[in-house]
DNA sequence: TATTTTGCGTACCGTACGGTACGGTTCGCA
DNA sequence: TGCGAACCGTACCGTACGGTACGCAAAATA
């Protein structure tokens, strides 16, 4: 029920039909659960009762399934518009430190791992292709949010930076730290993720420490 | 002349002979070249000028070849010992400011790079094994450095935090934010060097205007 | 109902890799 | 000089993968 409503959005996002979004999930279950060798033309056939000839006919080759992976993985993420109206000292903490939270969020995601360490491995022999996707279609997105919010701080009087962009990697950094990679390497996310999540808010204060413009 | 002192140096680390030094050289050359697909036992016996048989009486399997590369580049780091004696507040920046520039030397090197998307490629199928260990022999010896020079600011009296590793963890996010997973994906490494080593110093100011005992 | 389309299941091909075996050669040593 | 160890180069084997081709069933269309 879950799983194939999901299919639906993220296969409606990307323009494909609601079979091929139901394979893409089987294809990103197989990654997840065995990393890049699992994620066979075979497999994924096998796994989503459907024929090699089909996928090769779907999205081309190899690339172009994995291409179509990430692109429907990122059609799931919604971002969550802020209401930049009567923005309080408060509010705007509230908003962060929930930024924050969804932040640590995405990136322990067993998903968004397997499709990192997948990106990863495929930057080093072909230019940085999908690396360069998976940027636009999920860091993007989420920080258009952050922008969005730090922007809106700084209308309201309650921020001060030079950029958006600078003020968010100071954020960024803050919150995640190395948890990513670390997680990226093997170690556990769900003890990563117990352990981050308490320092949001330090997180968050700190950030404030620096960029809020009572201090 | 360089490549050979190094060979050496490594070498004598983890207890190799020149030789078997001078193939992990040529692996980590290949490894760097081409990625993992390049790291073939075939190619490395080619590009070292040995027989196949050779590797595997030295290093056991492939994944054993793959630690030993680890391991034998590790042991060409050499952390520098910061004298704590008579810290100021002026040279407790500079220690600082050098640290974050050697942090982000040592991230954004070629070798380092491709160690790390080797063992986040491997990280998925089986277990935590190489990430652990370039995590332990990489991570942990810059962050003993960082760590002994905060509590030396500490016992000067020159910062407060609760415990060093969570420091360093600030440090470390403001200094790095997700320029490392950025040229894990595949973006130009010297570009990003540029961008993020001039804002070593405007982390280190932040680091201290959170952790600086004066603020 | 006749025909076309779609797609599943399977078999197949070429290639490339990890790992092993073997003949020939160099080098240290008695 | 004779011997053994180490090692290079190459050939070989089993396996697994990406990609293609074919036979056949089911659904759609006329």
């Amino acid at each position: 029920m879950q799983i194939a409503e999901q299919a639906k959005t993220g296969a409606a996002a990307a323009g494909l039909t609601e079979r091929q979004g139901a394979v893409l999930e089987r294809a990103l279950g197989l990654l997840v659960e065995g990393g890049e060798r699992a994620l066979t033309t075979a497999g994924v056939a096998r796994a989503a009762n459907c024929s090699k000839e089909s996928l090769y006919k779907w999205f081309g080759d190899r690339d172009g399934l994995i291409s179509a992976m990430i692109t429907y993985q990122a059609g799931k993420v919604r971002t969550v518009e802020v209401d930049a109206r009567a923005l309080t000292v408060d509010s705007l903490r509230k908003h962060l430190v929930a930024f924050a939270g969804d932040l640590i969020d995405v990136l322990s995601g067993d998903v968004s791992l397997a499709l990192n360490r997948l990106a990863i491995g495929q930057a080093s022999r072909e230019g940085a292709g999908l690396g360069r996707l998976l940027q636009e279609r999920g860091r993007r997105q989420i920080g258009k949010r952050a922008a969005a919010l730090l922007e809106a701080g700084r209308k309201a009087k309650l921020l001060a930076f030079d950029t958006a962009d600078e003020a968010y990697g100071t954020l960024y950094g803050l919150v995640v730290s190395d948890m990513h990679l670390r997680m990226l390497l093997g170690e556990d996310a769900s003890a990563l993720k117990k352990e981050f999540s308490p320092r949001a808010e330090k997180a968050v204060d700190a950030f404030l420490t620096l960029h809020g413009a009572k201090g």
